[in-house]
DNA sequence: TGACAAACGGAGTCGTCGCTCCGTATTTTC
DNA sequence: GAAAATACGGAGCGACGACTCCGTTTGTCA
């Protein structure tokens, strides 16, 4: 698992490219967009793209991969924050982004279940787990869930938001979150 | 868009034979199998799958409408039920179909968006939406939401409970319907 | 039962997609 | 700046899937 030598100079810029075009692509028309449509919006040839990504599954794999470090991201950037606030604020946010970018709630579907790379499941569902243990000490969520059932509301939420408007959506997530807290 | 002549007896036969079979495979592969797997599940030739479904589409189309017509059926029996417990009922009866079949959850996502025969989505929007209404009436359900919103939980709902044990499946429902109720 | 329409089966066509291969171009190194 | 190493591009291959076509079979009706 060493690194190798390091990557020339104009092959770091193309996997780059790629992933970018390969987001964009995906977002747009889903994952079983043609490699060839990713190669061409990169500005690079087929070959190319194989040769960084040896199979295509390697390049979705690669492109959650970093879709859930941003989600991971945002949830420890929100960890300073108060603890119910941040709580409800990344899973805005990671709606938010699923309606937006139709692969998007795939990566999450994936990342939770059997899917793809664990690690990346297991680092998302530790940064969610931790604010949401924090969320629940603060009593702003209630205490008998876990983050198995939260990332599973997540999942559905992130889902459902596909193709409905921005209202229905938040109107949406308003239900889920009145759910989510503490019974009184 | 009139009857044309009656199919013949075997025609008939094997029409129904190819929607069971496409509800079996797709249940279990995905819509995205293919049609030689479904005529060789149904016993048949292909040339006569693609007769009675002239596209691979009409099929699927088919196969929804069938599975719609039956959560509508579904809907329509609990309305003579309490309204609470009907709309509840209504609800887990739905996502639990959802868990079981994988393709489930395209149904309903198709038929309440963009997707496919709108008669079809509009058919169920109507019996869900009476549902919600007497649910409503009864004070068991939150006054504040309407069919779409209700539709969109139930996608979410229905796709997230495809990969997830029945455990965390019937405590993420648990939530949905707190969420639900009336505030307090 | 015979004759005709209706339906069947499945080999074959066409298009697409993932992936390979290798001659050419670009970096890097000395 | 020349040689060696690395990376590039894209034509082409093989597999697969939707859909067509037509010779054969089955059902229907008198």
């Amino acid at each position: 698992m060493g690194e190798g030598r390091p990557l020339r100079a104009d092959a770091q810029r193309n996997r780059a490219r790629i992933l970018e075009a390969a987001e964009a692509v995906f977002a747009a028309q889903g994952v079983s967009a043609s490699t060839e449509d990713v190669a061409r919006e990169a500005g690079v040839g087929i070959g190319t793209v194989f040769r960084h990504f040896p199979a295509k599954e390697s390049l979705i794999e690669a492109v959650f991969l970093a879709r859930v470090r941003r989600l991971a991201d945002k949830a420890a950037a929100l960890s300073q924050a108060q603890a119910g606030p941040a709580f409800y604020g990344f899973f805005t946010y990671a709606v938010e982004q699923a309606a937006t970018q139709s692969a998007y709630a795939d990566v999450l579907s994936e990342a939770a279940g059997n899917g793809v790379p664990s690690v990346v499941g297991t680092e998302l569902a530790a940064t969610v787990g931790t604010l949401l243990t924090r969320a629940q000490q603060a009593g702003a969520v209630r205490a008998d869930i876990g983050p198995e059932e939260l990332i599973a509301l997540l999942v559905g939420a992130s889902r459902a938001a596909e193709r409905v408007s921005a209202d229905v959506r938040r109107k949406a997530l308003d239900i889920m979150f009145d759910g989510l807290r503490p019974a009184r």
